[in-house]
DNA sequence: TTGTAAGCGTTATCAG
DNA sequence: CTGATAACGCTTACAA
């Protein structure tokens, strides 16, 4: 515990003779100031160890150059994904990232949102939890004037940005690929419609299914659930049990599209020719099971990316939050095998 | 931005007609406060909106409650739990996690262990880069007395922990199960060896060839890579062109096993037949590919939650860094279809 | 281009 | 149990 004292801008102003607030410009490239002093400046730095106080710094100008993140989960693909691009986009612009989830939990997120709050993120990033009813929690940052971006899972609010995909066309043109392979009793794997992402998806299908003149039969062909594992096995066990069968799934996450499908596959189902398959995400897994899953693929990493960037935006005073309002990133379908009964699409 | 002013403890001593320094004990609990006066304080607080400003109270008190995470990749499964794990444990202590990827390369490594030292975090985890040589980059850490843990790729040092598990006996388990099941020329893909996990891999697998009298051909049956996608599928076209056929392969990780095994099916190779087939981590792949893939288990999380508390044990002075040097978690041996040549092991 | 001085909101110290 | 006062290290008017 050598606990030589701490290097501050005053020793680095009294080992070159100058001032400490020559030095504080010095050391943030502040225009006025000559560019010799500033090299010296920074030789003077590094000479005697000196490291930047950001309390300090952050209680003076009020900017923490921290951007608080509310996820879901930390553990699935997709998000891990999502952090990635967030956080090679924080740092290019000198920001950090603190991280919380919410574990699905609407009373965590609030908690989260709060400590985000007293941590004085300079913005906010956040991904609604499963049962999340509405966003007074995060009333204190429109308040404040403290930017709120959400991210895939949203709630439009006039004072914040969305990152989304098209979910609703998304799922319209999965279903109409099924329809297309001359499926007609398609179930879909929903999950909670508080969530965009989810309502938008049932949406799509719903209206594919009419413009295809197909009825939408919500009491034997809809599942809500929380698309996770066990959730697949389940719907797998109730398909079934159904007196006629359906011939095809839809499922609105990769995971559920796939342990559904290989509790089928045990139980004798041949997919996809007595079931076609369609999931949602494009995750490893749906690569790896066979048949290969047909599936929704869009890039965590560029929701990320974009996420920071909006936000960067906005407190640079590039955009105000006002205007640009929803941002739509690309997504297209992937037709992999398991849903192609008719070979030649 | 309707920026009404802060309030500060200022504001709520002047409310109840007190002093400053009675108002921030009583909002942390001090025991040498009278019961009501604390009570009136944190009403008064609530009344007025008061939030604590962490950044006077980080420069005063010299302490952040931030704990620096400096990871390979964040979009990994593993990684991703063990940062779920993190996470929990850490706002269990009322911690904040601040999370940096290395993107497996050393000099991204360096530069982030300079930010986290810049942001004075309270201690640091690190898990190291594909390429890292040395641990230079966190000597300020150790002379200033910070805690750092190394968590699954770790780099032994005398005034740090190492969380970890037992690679080298795993990897023994797994080659020793091949073994049993008639595989005598077992292929093994291994990762950099600077890195422990893939090092200790690699000799609990040549242990356990010696141990059965089983020639190590490093020639022929070693393959070093980074165990990606792309990496599984060369070793897969590799072990095709081979004049005499591995039986077994046995993956440090199970990304590269599966795209291999991928691969080689399609070549018509029968699995586990002809070629019986390892991994490494129980990733959610390994339970999609068909046959299902034997594997190691260890938890993620718990890897996270126990680096987390170690790290703040240090923190509170529970224990010292330089008793607790290692920790070792459980890991299991899985063992699924793909190894399975002999049905009644 | 550089310097002076005040203050950001807390906590440590010392005193009662 | 409570209070006065002085830091903590930096930025920002304002001045020169």
């Amino acid at each position: 515990m050598a606990d030589d004292k701490e290097i501050t801008i005053y020793d680095i102003a009294q080992y070159l003779n100058i001032s400490a607030t020559t030095v504080s410009r010095g050391l943030k490239d502040h225009p006025a100031i000559n560019k010799n002093t500033r090299k010296k400046i920074f030789e003077a730095a590094r000479h005697l160890g000196y490291r930047s106080n950001t309390f300090a710094s952050s209680l003076r100008s009020k900017k923490t150059f921290t951007i608080g993140v509310i996820v879901p989960r930390l553990n699935s693909y997709f998000m891990s994904s999502v952090l990635a691009g967030m956080e090679d986009a924080a740092s290019r612009e000198n920001y950090n990232l603190i991280i919380s989830q919410s574990l699905e939990n609407a009373q965590k997120e609030i908690a989260n949102a709060h400590t985000m709050f007293n941590k004085r993120v300079d913005g906010l990033l956040a991904s609604l939890a499963y049962d999340t009813e509405n966003i007074a929690h995060f009333e204190a940052f429109f308040k404040k004037g403290i930017p709120v971006v959400f991210f895939d899972r949203v709630y439009p609010h006039n004072d914040s940005t969305c990152i989304v995909i098209d979910n609703y066309k998304a799922a319209y043109d999965v279903t109409k690929h099924l329809i297309g392979q001359g499926c007609r009793r398609i179930v879909h794997l929903g999950g909670n419609l508080l969530r965009n992402v989810y309502a938008d998806r049932l949406k799509g299908y719903k209206q594919a299914l009419k413009d295809h003149n197909i009825p939408f039969d919500e009491k034997k062909l809809l599942v809500i659930s929380k698309l996770n594992e066990e959730a697949g096995i389940k719907a797998a066990e109730h398909i079934l049990k159904m007196s006629s069968r359906p011939d095809a799934v839809f499922a609105a996450n990769d995971t559920a599209a796939v342990y559904c499908m290989m509790k089928l596959k045990e139980a004798g189902v041949g997919i996809p020719a007595d079931m076609a398959f369609a999931g949602f995400n494009n995750d490893p897994v749906s690569k790896i099971i066979e048949p290969n899953l047909t599936t929704v693929n869009y890039s965590g990493y560029d929701v990320g990316e974009a996420a920071v960037s909006s936000l960067v935006n906005h407190l640079n005073g590039l955009s105000s939050i006002k205007t640009t309002n929803t941002i739509i990133l690309r997504s297209d379908l992937i037709i992999r095998e398991s849903s192609l009964k008719n070979k030649n699409l």
